[in-house]
RNA sequence: GGGCCGUUAGCUCAGUUGGCUAGAGCACUUGACUUUUAAUCAAGGGGUCCCGGGUUCGACCCCCGGACGGCCUACCA
């Protein structure tokens, strides 16, 4: 797609525009511009006869002869301005014709209110700051091929107002989320990207290679071991809110680069973390998008607190009847069988019991749910709970169905953690993060730690059906010749 | 990775049981118009019907292969 070598009408056209006007001496790429205020200001601020200046993209022209309507539109709003032969000068007024629908224009004049009673600005004097060379998407249906929204997001930005104001509202999420940790005394910080083992999670990283040591590297899926060592070295109150890559499946929910929010903190526990995620989530929803209900009719999300708590083996108890944990495997996997899934020959009980929670209860779970004391196989770097060790003190914050915030008592037993990765490497030392472990030798106070999709909390507060719709330039396959 | 669907003008979309010059709206060009706002009126130009191959007297349409996208599915702490 390389439209912007093609000879087309338009193209030649406005770079014949753009030639005429430079020789009425409109230079096309112009400097600095000193406005008054974005249209929105403009709009806010009105006053009949005010002086003003905007600059902004040219969107419509309305041409009557010897006047000309036209609508300017920025980030903010649109706004009108009024271009009358008779008040700019029989040259300006012909070089304004030459104009082309989004081009970048600068305008000076005063404020007044129309016969129709739109607010207005009488041009006294225009200026040209970029000449567009491409025509804009159709203006009135916007732009809707969503591959060319996505490769071309400015486009989308600027033919689709309302994208524009969803990644507003997630810079205003960012915004939120870091001044409600940094007024707990949390403070954020950077840890690698470039990691010799990828580790605190279970993806495929990505693999490069670092020229100068002659070693490959990878891209972390997760910050987790390098926060928890600033926990031993005194950093009790942390976050970090960054991009994670997993080398991955994408779809609707998952794209390989993420926003990632992960918190710890020192001498807390899972319950400190469910205080401060369901505190943070609705500091947002009330600032950012001024709601504690996304959505209407069945789907509708209410995140009034306080939001529901259920342990795994009640939810699993609920949906397959109070016998579950007593069941034979032959007998759960038949049960499951029964509930339309397909579960795995060579799995354990553990196995099907957490397919039937994947599959059939979690995307179930609507409304916030903190789920509870999951089964510690699935979870290494998690304290057991004390009053029953082969539960993980734990839970996962789901909401429409999606798994938003996973948060642990974080293990800090060195010889525990080092049997558990050795676990889960298959034996293979060389695979665990030594460091890390010799870390917690060093001695990690006892903590309480949390990740937050951003990307996933933005969906769920946005009412996004897709992860590509809260992030800008989404990964798309490259076109190939 | 598998299945289904889509790709027609710069954009948004019609359309053809396989037929002769492939349509509309916006956009563009020319003309008219000093309060319009998706301005209006008149005239006009614009197409590799995603790409490659095949079948056919004839393919945008049917068949095979491919690219890209969407949905579903699989994988994914």
């Amino acid at each position: 797609m390389s439209e912007a070598e093609t000879n087309n009408e338009y193209r030649e056209q406005r770079l014949a525009n753009l030639a005429a006007l430079e020789e009425m001496g409109y230079p096309p790429y112009g400097a600095a511009f000193e406005r008054t205020g974005s249209l929105a200001e403009l709009r806010e601020s009105f006053e009949e006869e005010r002086p003003v200046s905007a600059a902004a993209r040219l969107s419509t022209v309305r041409d009557m002869g010897k006047s000309i309507f036209a609508d300017l539109r920025d980030g903010s709003d649109r706004f009108q301005v009024y271009v009358q032969k008779k008040a700019i000068g029989e040259d300006a007024f012909k070089a304004f014709k030459l104009l082309d629908l989004g081009d970048q224009v600068g305008v000076e004049g005063e404020l007044f209110v129309t016969r129709t009673g739109e607010p207005t600005i009488k041009v006294s004097k225009w200026t040209l700051l970029s000449k567009a060379i491409l025509p804009p998407p159709e203006k009135f249906h916007g732009l809707k091929d969503v591959e060319m929204r996505y490769r071309q997001r400015y486009l989308d930005l600027v033919g689709n107002p309302e994208v524009r104001e969803l990644f507003n509202k997630r810079s205003a999420l960012i915004r939120e989320i870091r001044h409600y940790l940094a007024e707990r005394g949390f403070i954020e910080v950077e840890t690698p990207m470039l990691q010799s083992q990828a580790g605190g999670a279970a993806a495929k990283p990505f693999v490069t290679h670092y020229g100068a040591l002659g070693s490959d590297v990878y891209m972390r899926i997760a910050p987790e071991l390098y926060l928890k060592r600033l926990l031993v070295g005194g950093f009790d109150k942390v976050f970090e809110l960054n991009r994670n890559f997993r080398n991955e499946g994408l779809d609707r929910t998952h794209n390989p680069e993420f926003t990632m929010l992960e918190i710890y903190e020192a001498f807390s526990d899972v319950n400190g973390m469910r205080e401060l995620i369901q505190g943070m989530i609705i500091h947002v929803a009330e600032t950012v998008f001024g709601t504690l209900s996304v959505g209407e009719g069945d789907t509708a999300l209410d995140l009034t607190p306080p939001w529901r708590e259920a342990t795994y083996h009640e939810l699993i108890r609920e949906k397959m009847g109070d016998d579950w944990f007593d069941l034979s495997l032959e007998e759960a996997r038949t049960k499951a069988e029964a509930s339309g899934l397909d579960p795995d020959p060579a799995w354990d009980t553990l196995m099907v019991t957490h397919e039937v929670y994947e599959k059939t209860i979690e995307p179930a779970l609507q409304q916030p749910t903190f789920v509870t004391r999951l089964p510690a196989q699935l979870v290494p770097l998690a304290k057991a709970c004390p009053d029953d060790p082969s539960l993980v003190d734990v839970f996962e914050l789901v909401i429409r169905g999606q798994e938003v915030a996973p948060a642990y008592t974080e293990m800090n037993d060195p010889i525990e953690q080092r049997r558990r990765f050795m676990e889960q490497a298959g034996d293979d030392a060389t695979k665990i993060d030594q460091d890390f472990v010799t870390a917690l030798e060093h001695g990690m106070p006892p903590a309480g730690g949390m990740g937050v999709g951003i990307d996933r909390l933005m969906m769920i507060l946005s009412g996004a059906e897709a992860i590509r719709d809260v992030i800008l330039f989404p990964q798309l396959k490259q076109k190939s010749e």
